[in-house]
DNA sequence: CCCTGATTCGC
DNA sequence: GCGAATCAGG
């Protein structure tokens, strides 16, 4: 199983656009565990959720990221504050994303 | 019991 | 990098 192009626009677009990992797996052919696992990869942020899922207590404590997390303390200050103005490939709104979208996973699928 | 996302681990 | 297994919750 290879994400192509095609399938990881899908799931981004699909995702961005509100879409649960079941469905668009469902629609993109894969487990929900691999478009998650993809989404993770690809440094997906749908916002706020806890963690809740807790980091495996399986019997090999050579992990403890939990600890580095709560250990991480706050830096000094941040060096760049840039806010550029960024948005540039943004001529299509979101209707016509969702066609767009629509159009491609009816053909796709 | 169905579903949700999140993470880890073996390949 | 990929995906199954697994977790914790709604």
């Amino acid at each position: 199983m290879s994400w192509d192009a095609k399938d990881v626009a899908l799931l981004k677009e699909l995702w961005a656009a509100g879409y649960s990992a079941g469905q668009i797996a469902s629609r993109l052919g894969y487990s929900r565990n691999a478009v998650s696992a993809k989404l993770k990869r690809l440094g997906h942020k749908r916002g706020h959720k806890p963690p809740t899922a807790n980091p495996r207590i399986v019997a090999v404590p050579t992990r403890r990221q939990t600890l580095a997390a709560a250990c991480a303390r706050p830096v000094d200050r941040v060096v760049s504050t840039q806010k550029p103005v960024a948005k540039q490939t943004r001529e299509l709104t979101k209707r016509e994303l969702y066609a767009m979208l629509a159009n491609a996973v009816r053909n796709t699928g």
